[in-house]
DNA sequence: TTGTAGGCGTTATCAA
DNA sequence: TTGATAACGCCTACAA
């Protein structure tokens, strides 16, 4: 009696609703919810029917309604520092990829590092009731009334590679101190002594990471910890270009640079300045990309499994939707050491062949 | 009558609605609406009432509601091939900031140029009433009974540097024949006879017309065309690969590339004949990325300028959702011919000054 | 200026 | 198995 009188005119524009398809199949809304959602107890006639009436009149379930009645709305929202970071773009493909089989869609959001931003889309897909939320932590904490306002709100969060202060939930990351320490004592077997590093932001949780893997390595192979030799950047390529102006004037024989972007930065800087790598200095960069291979020099790079954080920050939300009494899990995925050139590996062995070939004409 | 009774326990988890608010001021949702859509006329004592219960019951407006309403959701949807093609972040993020601004959210989708998933994606953007479209269409054309329902769900499409055959809809391109044609001239210019062309999909505008460009800037320069120093590949890095394995052994003196992904493939297979870019064969690359300007060989390449296009785009499906009734336009954008290295300029220098000495020596 | 009530297009409960 | 009808939470004529 609601719906089904007007719009009795022949569909000027709107889209037809359920009730279009009900009174064309002569039966009632439940009937054609039913079909649509397959709930299986209709007799194969009235199916039928609705079937081609669907088809007759081009239905389409709007998905808003379904969303408002279900209370349920398909939706992950997704907040990450920058999509134009080259270090999200596959994370946030294998999110959507890994949602989208699940029946969910990905609403993306660009905080860059800023909380205000940031707190804006949160408030954002709270108000848009997206059901889980997969959230790259901007720099610091939560404010106490954030927290209790996420609280609330009662949707699963899901961190992505930084952990946020005062906020249990769960995370998925790469074990970053790990993949530090390996990229310098890898640097540290082939004969570097003086190895700077370019860190990340130090109250995000993997820059933190990263730094700690840098300083045992050192210590683990009987380096010591130069302070001069450190520089803190924000992940960006401005910040790693200052990190060469300042760095590389220290002559180091190699730096760890903890993302792309600030490599890029550095390697810039080292441009200008005329010092090549692996020559005058070795390297080793945080994340790699399909091209790191193919251009000089050829980097030698810590992986991070971008795939996979996407595929598992969606599944962790999914499983905290679907049951959110689980206890908090953490998913750490690890690293791995691609070694190329850059990090003077070739010339070393050069070197130590060159060495050889000494010793055995003695 | 109809909502203001239940819910009348204290909130155990659901949050709070319109009639929450409005019975906690002791004013009518429509009171409340009127405050929180600023439609003014609403007294100071009441709107401080309401004020104050949105705030003590930490109230926010379910969006999905208001869209159901207002049938309009204040979101874009927007199909791209793939976000992790490194051409597309930049354009995504353009998009989004621009909606933002607006007020508008962007639906991400990728359809991997197939087009069963783009239709797939078509269908949903429409089932969740997105406001408008953003298509970087897929090779071919739409068939009938799409095209059909994509006018009779009166969704504005803009289409993003690909024509789409059959459709009239605004377009945002860069104008790639300019692109492609400056790239050759410049090429040719500097000496290359040989040129070849690693061209995108046939049935891609923008591969026609980078290959258009091709086409005439060899004419222009007096140089003749050769099918065989033509590789036709589909804009990722495999084809790339393959163009180089092809089109390298054919030894040319230059090679124009017409995306980045099918340079890094032609890149490795270089690196597998052991042929060196630029001493060996010169090339230049459509897309410019921050770090193709530091490492070897530096990359001469073709701009596009990807935040404009993003913002382009974004600007005229918001022109057509709030007046759909104006003329169909094409926004085109122009490239920018970057020279560095890999052109073989700097080669050509040195040569061109070694003429001249040698002719002042004589 | 403010309130009432019906509509937006679904789902879901409860009878029939 | 079906049908009527009340939510879902918001907007908005139409009244008051």
């Amino acid at each position: 009696m609601r719906n089904n009188d007007r719009r009795a005119r022949s569909e000027g524009s709107k889209a037809p609703s359920i009730y279009d398809v009900a009174r064309e199949a002569r039966v009632s809304v439940f009937t054609v919810s039913a079909v649509i959602n397959k709930k299986g107890h209709v007799g194969a006639t009235l199916s039928r029917r609705v079937e081609t009436a669907i088809r007759k009149l081009n239905y389409r379930p709007n998905l808003l309604a379904r969303s408002l009645a279900r209370q349920k709305t398909q939706t992950i929202g997704m907040v990450v520092t920058d999509i134009a970071n080259p270090f999200f773009p596959a994370i946030v493909r294998a999110a959507e990829d890994t949602a989208q089989k699940a029946g969910y869609s990905v609403l993306l959001c660009n905080s860059d590092d800023q909380q205000d931003k940031e707190a804006r889309y949160l408030e954002l897909l709270l108000a848009k009731r997206v059901d889980g939320i997969i959230l790259n932590k901007t720099p610091g904490a939560f404010s106490a009334s954030q927290r209790k306002v996420l609280a609330d709100a009662g949707v699963p969060i899901v961190l992505l590679m930084r952990t946020c202060p005062g906020l249990k939930a769960d995370l998925v990351q790469t074990d970053d101190e790990l993949g530090a320490n390996e990229a310098v004592a890898h640097l540290a077997r082939i004969g570097h002594k003086r190895i700077a590093l370019v860190a990340g932001p130090e109250d995000v949780s993997n820059a933190q990471a990263r730094r700690r893997g840098y300083v045992k390595a050192l210590e683990a192979s009987g380096l010591t910890f130069d302070p001069t030799l450190v520089f803190t950047g924000d992940y960006r390529i401005d910040s790693g270009h200052r990190a060469g102006s300042t760095l590389l004037a220290r002559r180091p024989d190699a730096v760890l640079v903890t993302n792309y972007l600030m490599t890029v930065g550095l390697m810039s800087a080292a441009d200008e300045i005329g010092m090549r790598c692996p020559e005058d200095f070795a390297l080793v960069s945080f994340d790699d990309y399909p091209w790191l291979g193919c251009f000089r020099p050829r980097l030698t790079t810590i992986e991070l499994p971008k795939y996979e954080l996407g595929e598992t920050a969606v599944r962790l939300v999914l499983e905290r939707i679907e049951q959110s009494n689980t206890r908090v899990q953490t998913v750490t995925l690890l690293p791995q050491l691609r070694v190329r050139e850059s990090c003077g590996f070739m010339l070393h062995r050069r070197r130590m062949s060159m060495v050889e070939k000494a010793s055995a004409g003695a």
